[in-house]
DNA sequence: CGATTTGTTGTAATTTAATTACAAGACAAC
DNA sequence: GTTGTCTTGTAATTAAATTACAACAAATCG
């Protein structure tokens, strides 16, 4: 937990005048780390001892500890403590929240995803007859794009997000056969039984899902995404964010895994797509 | 530039004395930190007024802003210095090197972006009879997912991936419809034909796109998203994940101009997936 | 309701750390 | 070899942070 978050969230267990120098440090972060702790007490109207007491009940050795410390949390830009978007944030404040917020998401994704599965799931891939995209909803977005990525590989790609076809698709799916199936929540009821289904006719199932979900039970290899959503707006954000990363991270995994040559191909079907485009006047990208 | 890169950087015009301060710090960053000008110089077999020229150097106040910056650039965390992937990267380096790339590559996009033009483009959605999203490639699964967003405004919303389509969608278009084109170079023909299409029937047309590019020209309205694309793969990664984000933005942006009445509309939207899923058993996201 | 204790805050003294001024030494150029 | 410039360290100064202590406020208990 960064010191920001700290002082946010030990809030209760201030004093008034520790309180006035909390509200000062969270009005101005910027400030306050170029401020000598004298400037700082005066700001919140209180005596140096105050502040230098303020820092200790934070678990800093002190002042200049404290600042330290505060650099920190500002460098992992968090300019808004409070990354949820409120009732009355301007186009600025909104725009930089949700940015922030899912940088935020995706760095707490890169530290609790498992290396080792997504390995496995390279290895997988890798080797499918036939890989399938299933999503629905927001992830149905999710599952053309992994579609998108990995037609490229000259393997037998399908992407569906209409429940028959997944159902009809899961039904004709054989050893060999990967299927992957996408759901932030892992509790779409449909989902579940596709998953069930591809694995009874001996498909390899990887979901992209929260861990311990009922999805997560019917696959062979799961990876979990727990991203802090907001839920505010009611709307899947963050998590998706989340979950094309892990596609592209898969696609890279994949490409890697076919050596250099296999890269070539991939050269080609960009090129394919010069004909279709207006020719770039210089290297600007 | 942060200040380790600048040690490195500047290297050749530091003094005999300046490059030992200079090796100690580079080789103990977090060491340094929490010592004192004392400490360090002793580590670096200096006096204490050179470790204060070395910080001088480097464009900083003295020795106590020096070590804010020092840690600002440890908090930053570039564990990779080169982010692009490459041929022999195990599982753990691509995987960490992708959510970084991708990581920056939002802060790039949030530093650049046009806050008054969302303004715009939330105003002009807002006011909009129908909403349609354009994309192609990699570019459609962006459309859908704002489709995905923006139907639960209770909208009309239209999304083609096909170019027919977006054609016949663009030649019915009129006054009070917007149409949203999402192309990460901002090249292709056809979506430029469908813009300009659009916008002689009236429409309003925002592009997601990059600057001055041949659809930028054709769009009443331009949220440019300049993003350096990891090109290696040949793949569309982190520009696309930027266009999510800005598809996030501009729904908030929506949700937040029609007042907290209308939020508990995206509530009823969300809620009436329930009887679709299994229910938690807990409070766990 | 008053006395006592506990906790909070500020003043002043002290200590610590950082910076400046200056002088000695090293090195290069003439 | 001498002069001038640049580098470095010592000592003095200044600035900053911390500690010790006293005054005050609030809460608890008789």
């Amino acid at each position: 937990m960064n010191v920001l978050e700290k002082i946010v969230s030990s809030a209760t267990s201030f004093s008034k005048s520790e309180r006035k120098v909390a509200d000062i440090i969270l009005a101005n972060p910027q400030i306050t780390i170029h401020s000598s702790i004298a400037a700082l007490a005066k700001m919140a109207d209180v005596s140096e001892p105050t502040v230098n007491r303020f820092c200790r009940r934070l678990d800093t050795k002190g002042f200049p500890d404290f600042k330290l410390h505060l650099a920190q949390s500002l460098a992992n830009g968090t300019p808004y403590v409070n990354r949820h978007v409120e009732e009355d944030d301007g186009p600025e404040a909104y725009t930089a929240k949700i940015f922030e917020s899912t940088m935020a998401a995706l760095d707490t994704a890169r530290q609790r995803v498992d290396i080792n599965m997504i390995n496995r799931a390279v290895d997988v891939l890798t080797q499918a007859k036939k890989i399938s995209f299933f999503g629905l909803g927001a992830s149905a977005s999710v599952a053309h794009d992994a579609q998108n990525k990995f037609f490229r590989f000259n393997v037998p790609v399908v992407c569906f997000d209409d429940i028959v076809m997944q159902r009809m698709s899961a039904i004709n799916s054989s050893d060999g056969d990967v299927v992957v199936c996408i759901s932030h929540t892992g509790r779409t009821k449909n989902l579940c039984d596709i998953a069930a289904i591809a694995r009874e006719n001996d498909a390899t199932v990887i979901g992209i899902t929260a861990y311990d979900s009922p999805l997560a039970r019917e696959c062979t290899l799961v990876l979990s995404l727990d991203v802090p959503e907001d839920t505010d707006m009611y709307m899947p954000m963050a998590s998706r964010v989340a979950q094309l990363v892990l596609i592209d991270i898969l696609a890279t995994g994949f490409t890697l895994r076919r050596g250099s040559k296999f890269r070539e191909n991939l050269k080609k079907v960009k090129d394919s797509l010069r004909g279709s485009r207006f020719e770039k006047k210089d290297f600007t990208n």
